[in-house]
DNA sequence: TTCAAAACGATATGTTATAACATTTACATT
DNA sequence: AATGTAAATGTTATAACATATCGTTTTGAA
């Protein structure tokens, strides 16, 4: 019933190669792009890249970082503008609640997610639970509301951090 | 099942005094301060008041700037730590995905909200279906995860604003 | 009355995001 | 090759949101 990604945490329990992760996020979203008609140019590129590296939700300033260490100048406006184009063709989504950034595992198509974010290790896992998203928007409806962006974030302990199997970064 | 509060959409749709809302909504506070012993200051009943005479989501600097047309100088610690005194007694809820504050209707106990927020109107429903809010627990449960924090903001139209019935602000 | 905690004030700074406008690039057309 | 033009990027400045730090005042209990 509900389906988790792979972000989700009994992947991130076991070991697993994120490089794997990354390569297959970056062929999707280059197939993705080229299908589409839209560019993929290089600094989209990268800070898709980065934002998978990374494996957790990223700010835009922490890109901003990473790129002038890696001697690549670049400016608010730049990193928002690359940011504003993986979110509309959904290659990443913006964690409200963070004002943070992370890969989307199924970029194909749209879709509602619900997010699970820890506060201890900042592992997001995203949830696609149809039943529980079918009475949310049944609750809509009953109110006459036609909702139009979902921001459904729910912070807490993924199940590695309750244990104490996991401190804190 | 799903029980809308004050601020639905309902009840905006008819000619409401506001002013009703708002000597309830100061009296609640004082009561409840009282009873729990803790203070509900000058500036802390003041930022209460101005967020429920706004009556749509209002930031820190939009009170900030409230405060400085009515004569009294304030800096941001000063609201932001009103604002937090009144978050952690429930008197008021902040909306994650607008840096924003709303008056909570019924203050009286803790509750996890979801809140339809209209885009052009911005009026904000807290709305409490509990059948929704288990099913979203026994979802986390699934994933054995320990939620903390809720939230829940869903963005669109409201009744009204779909109809043509109100212009944008 | 005195003490300690809570609340407040003030300054500075940190963090996130966008406005406004100039320039470059990619690429189709002439 | 020259030109048009739309998309992308660069650049500067600033808006908007939030907190750290530290000193002072208020308040209420001992």
């Amino acid at each position: 019933m509900t389906q988790i990604t792979s972000t989700a945490f009994s992947i991130h329990a076991q070991a697993h190669d994120h490089s794997v992760c990354l390569r297959r996020a970056l062929d999707s979203a280059q197939r993705l792009c080229r299908v589409r008609g839209v560019k993929l140019t290089t600094t989209r590129q990268k800070i898709l890249e980065m934002i998978w590296a990374c494996h957790q939700p990223v700010g835009a300033y922490h890109l901003l970082d990473k790129l002038a260490q890696e001697g690549k100048k670049a400016t608010p406006p730049t990193v928002y503008r690359a940011l504003d184009f993986l979110v509309t063709q959904g290659l990443i989504h913006r964690i409200e609640s963070l004002n943070a950034y992370v890969g989307c595992p199924h970029p194909e198509t749209q879709h509602m997610s619900l997010f699970l974010i820890c506060r201890v290790c900042h592992t997001v896992a995203e949830i696609h639970d149809h039943p529980l998203f079918q009475r949310l928007l049944d609750t809509m409806t009953e109110n006459g509301f036609a909702p139009e962006q979902q921001v459904l974030e729910i912070h807490g302990l993924c199940p590695l951090c309750q244990t104490g199997g996991r401190d804190d970064n």
